[in-house]
RNA sequence: GGCCCGGUAGUUCAGCUGGAUAGAACGGUCGCCUCCUAAGCGACAGGUCGCAGGUUCGAAUCCUGCCCGGGUCACCA
């Protein structure tokens, strides 16, 4: 509607300029609006307070010779000026309620387009490091990115979901060594446990399992335990506890656990991630990058292209003359690669997948990590701007109305297994998407799992079952009874006011596609069951005269088609009864 | 100190490519089921849109400065 809206305006300001009402070389990026209140139109539009001063004419008078162009297309019931100049339109009925065809058309496809022209888009999110389970922050963009991967798919996006899986570094060679200090207790010997270790009772489970596995290399003879010793808390001491183990076990064995611990907690990923309607199509793993060799080509490229140095026995990358605050490290003093020049690699592999678009979900607390990474895909000669990064502020969890601590290392978070079993995987999606991805996220449990009107998941759910409800109680309803003259019976405002909502839907999907907000479609969904509970109550759906009931019930209908949509989008259910 | 995000109703947040009387939910008060699902609806109360300037027909929205909260600034990942 609102398209046809902006061609008519186009048209008339042809015509204008025509007449020599308005200079030629005028235009505006005017907007059309859809007025606060219904008593400003089912539309509006500035057009006329911008072309003003260009035109040096007052914006009432502009308004008002639009607005008599405007009379004669059937579309318009009333074009009123109002206010400083605005134009308000009322639409007539036949053209208002048009829309309620072409969602009884589209169907599941209202709201698709073709504007991604089938190109590729890669997004890459939730990238937790295999150390441990899912916390309650990664399931934020777990739910922002699954839900942005439908959206771009209905906006004709080919997409791709990858999860980059960090099964190499240092933080893994802690995760063994803890696995191996806690078989140590296990066996039966004294051991203090660090606190630099992890301390979830996983690791202690990965222990009991690796010591039954029936697979097992490690002969878990006396020297191999008791020679290893802890000196101390620190950083330092714990490096040394893993050379220590290292030594003790031979490299073979100890890579041999560190990939067992890998692969069983990757493993549990994938389930609580399944569980949460979360699927990839690409697992990638940086040790696999380690093993063929692709950080050392990506390296000697970045060196032959000259923006590498030594220092201090470490290889340095030039960021800072590519816009960085500074250099950054990409091989140690002591020879091992930085996770910097992992993620390097790992970046440039995804440049050379074809990509139209991709897209990182980060955690805020990697905005640090930004312009690094562009600087590297500069100097490697990719076009960054295809890359776009969100950064995704941390969600906090409230219970009784305290807040509750979250920390991987000392094993006190609340993993999203957990918040699933508590609230829900409906809710938990829901919650995460109501809030711009830029702000921080309250997550209030008890309001999360309480089963009553405080919250907002079930409102639109029980508006989605109540539409069902009726539909159901009405048998001889057929949607393909619809014609458009029953737009003439519908002329509640409430009824007009659904048209215009229904018909920005397509809008709405776009909007968040292009602005990467998926909170948009949580909230236009509350208004769209917002204004369906509102007028459920003030009117009556099964009325007697069958013309006006047949138009209702096609109405919602629609709403019902529309809610099904979004919360498809959001892969939320939306139950048939409640 | 540099950089990033935020500061809007008692609370949690929408609104931010400038537009008409700043919205919703929760919480509070008062109403609505002989009638299509009351997990619902209606009404009322509740606001110096952090502060101060600036830009203009018009600013919660844009610009500048300041104040407050959170994050982040490794040869960790």
């Amino acid at each position: 509607m609102k398209n046809i809206l902006r061609e008519r305006i186009d048209e008339a300001l042809i015509t204008l300029k025509e007449d020599k009402f308005l200079p030629q070389a005028v235009s505006a990026n005017y907007q059309i609006d859809i007025p606060k209140s219904i008593a400003h139109g089912d539309y509006s539009s500035n057009v006329a307070l911008l072309l003003a001063k260009p035109c040096s004419k007052s914006p009432r008078v502009i308004a008002e010779t639009m607005r008599d162009i405007l009379l004669k297309y059937e579309t318009f019931e009333e074009v009123v000026v109002a206010g400083p100049g605005f134009l308000n339109f009322k639409i007539s009925d036949r053209s208002l309620f048009t829309i309620i065809g072409e969602i009884l058309e589209l169907k599941n496809d209202f709201g698709c387009s073709t504007i991604g022209a089938s190109k590729k888009v890669q997004i890459e999110f939730v990238s937790a490091n295999p150390t441990g389970p899912l916390h309650v922050g990664h399931g934020r963009g777990a739910a922002l990115g699954s839900a942005l991967s439908s959206i771009y798919t209905a906006c004709g996006f080919e997409v791709v979901k990858e999860y980059y899986v960090n099964d190499a570094g240092r933080q893994m060679d802690i995760l063994a060594a803890s696995v191996y200090l806690r078989m140590k207790e296990e066996t039966g010997r004294e051991s203090t446990y660090p606190s630099l270790c992890y301390q979830g009772d996983y690791v202690r489970r990965l222990a009991v399992d690796y010591l039954k596995s029936s697979t097992l290399n490690i002969r878990m003879e006396e020297f191999a335990f008791d020679e290893v010793e802890l000196k101390g808390e620190t950083d330092s001491d714990l490096d040394n506890l893993i050379g220590e183990i290292k030594a003790v076990l031979g490299l073979e064995n100890f890579a041999q656990l560190k990939a067992y611990a890998a692969s069983v907690i990757t493993g549990s990923i994938r389930e609580d991630l399944e569980n949460f309607r979360v699927d990839f199509e690409e697992w990638y793993s940086e040790q696999k990058m380690h093993d063929f060799g692709l950080i050392d080509s990506v390296l000697s490229s970045l060196e032959t292209k000259g923006h590498t140095y030594s220092r201090d026995k470490a290889t340095w990358f030039r960021s800072a003359a590519l816009g960085d605050e500074k250099d950054r490290v990409l091989i140690r003093e002591n020879g091992a690669k930085t996770y910097f020049a992992a993620d390097v690699a790992y970046h440039f592999e995804k440049f050379n997948k074809g990509f139209a678009r991709l897209v990182n979900i980060w955690g805020a607390d990697h905005h640090g990590y930004v312009a690094r990474v562009r600087a590297a895909l500069t100097a490697l000669g990719c076009s960054e701007k295809r890359l776009e990064i969100i950064l995704v502020q941390f969600a906090s969890l409230i219970k009784n109305k305290e807040p509750v601590a979250m920390s991987t290392r000392s094993g006190e978070f609340v993993t999203l297994r957990e918040l699933v079993e508590e609230v829900g995987v409906d809710a938990a999606r829901f919650f995460y998407l109501m809030r711009r991805s830029d702000q921080h996220l309250e997550f209030d449990l008890d309001l999360a799992v309480s089963r009553s009107n405080e919250n907002p998941v079930y409102y639109v759910q029980y508006a989605h079952a109540r539409i069902c409800s009726i539909l159901e109680s009405s048998e001889e309803y057929d949607p393909t009874v619809w014609q458009l003259e029953f737009g003439d019976v519908l002329s509640e405002t409430s009824e007009r006011k659904i048209a215009v909502l229904l018909a920005r839907y397509p809008e709405v999907v776009i909007s968040a596609m292009k602005t990467n907000e998926p909170h948009q479609i949580t909230q236009y969904l509350r208004e769209v069951a917002q204004e369906f509970h509102s007028y459920y109550n003030a009117h009556k759906i099964l009325a007697e005269d069958t013309r006006l009931r047949n138009a209702r019930l096609s109405l919602i209908y629609c709403i019902r088609q529309v809610l099904v949509n979004g919360l498809q989008l959001l892969d939320i259910s939306a139950p048939r009864s409640m």
